[in-house]
DNA sequence: TAGATTGTTAATCGATTAACAATC
DNA sequence: TAGATTGTTAATCGATTAACAATC
């Protein structure tokens, strides 16, 4: 694997490209080339090859690439063998369908908890895993080794709720909230997720056309 | 208003901007410079006022801009006081989770419309709204001007719902789902929201450092 | 007026695309 | 061998940052 920093545009292609190859996969195609995943991808050749020399030289000349090791080359690059041990902060909506919906121990997690300080769902479950007082945060994580938070509460609760997770020695979140975790932690790992920026976008390319 | 076609970039933060401005107006915050904003953003001032400068001259030299012009500036842009008649399809854990959760109407849209095929739901309510029976999709949809679908249904479902939809004259869309749209429909208008491609990212990032 | 800060042009940096020799 | 297709270098394109004259 290459020593040189890999640029975040090339990261959120590796995903893409994961997913089509088990598609691929699926429909029992052993190879393909640069050119046709382009065409998948609606990319450019180049940029396929360029992306994938990044971690090493999976192709063949001539051949191109085996669509079962490319896969579980990207599989390793992007650690999705992984079960880092997740707890979910805030069972509400979004919280509830995350934890409900997500496949997680295919995209390299495990939650392993959930909490809220909502007293009316305290003890109800979300597949098998029964919602935790925030209060016993502390205790669960100090009991229970985790890897990551995912942020599914107000924008209000989350500077307080960070607060603690990074006290207990959580440096990776995946955040639903506005709250801009690494203004006030400059050494965490974080993913936002902003919903409603999202919706904003579409809004104006809705707008674009007038 | 410029005739340049704006980058998407340009607009992937346009709604920073917004959420940063509100917050500055709440805070009875007047005028602010492009560098105190860029600091806010975390990032540059010239990259501010690049930006700005996009849509036209929104500052005033030696003082700044002004915090609430360029708030309503922002959301004339973005087209946030449209109210852009939306249906929903699927009303799974990620669907419920955002008729439930979504200010619509802060984000230039109106929900007006949920469908399912799941019959052990249909008639509940999510947000005083119905869930109707998809195979009324056609007739509601003539009967009611829809500008735009949220698509939370599974990936083999999808290009069925958007054949239909599509038909109906359909052109806007926001994809929870996998399925590429814009692969099939080309003239089509698509903000994609793949939560497990993120996770993936994420699940990269906490790699790295090893 | 002097200081502050914009709008805008120029310079830099990074990402994408093209080209082609290497080679299976 | 001939054809296909990679890995990689070079060229292009776009986005970010720097610089500075204009001006409030």
């Amino acid at each position: 694997m290459n020593k040189e920093k890999i640029s975040k545009s090339v990261i959120r292609r590796l995903p893409r490209y994961y997913r089509f190859l088990s598609e691929l996969e699926e429909q029992n195609v052993e190879r393909v080339s640069s050119g046709r995943l382009a065409q998948i991808m609606r990319t450019t050749a180049s940029q396929v090859r360029q992306d994938l020399n990044c971690f090493g030289g999976f192709g063949h000349q001539g051949y191109g690439y085996s669509v079962s090791t490319l896969k579980s080359e990207i599989i390793k690059i992007l650690g999705l063998n992984n079960r880092y041990k997740a707890v979910l902060i805030g069972a509400g909506h979004i919280g509830t369908a995350i934890a409900a919906h997500m496949k997680f121990n295919k995209l390299g997690f495990e939650l392993t908890g959930i909490f809220d300080n909502n007293e009316e769902i305290l003890g109800s479950k979300i597949n098998e895993l029964e919602i935790s007082d925030i209060k016993n945060l502390e205790q669960f994580c100090n009991e229970n080794k985790v890897d990551v938070a995912f942020l599914c509460i107000p924008k209000n609760a989350a500077p307080e709720a960070v607060k603690r997770l990074y006290q207990l020695g959580i440096k990776s979140y995946w955040n639903f909230t506005h709250y801009d975790i690494q203004g006030d932690y400059p050494d965490v790992v974080v993913e936002n997720v902003h919903l409603s920026d999202m919706m904003m976008t579409l809004c104006y390319s809705m707008n674009e056309g007038l």
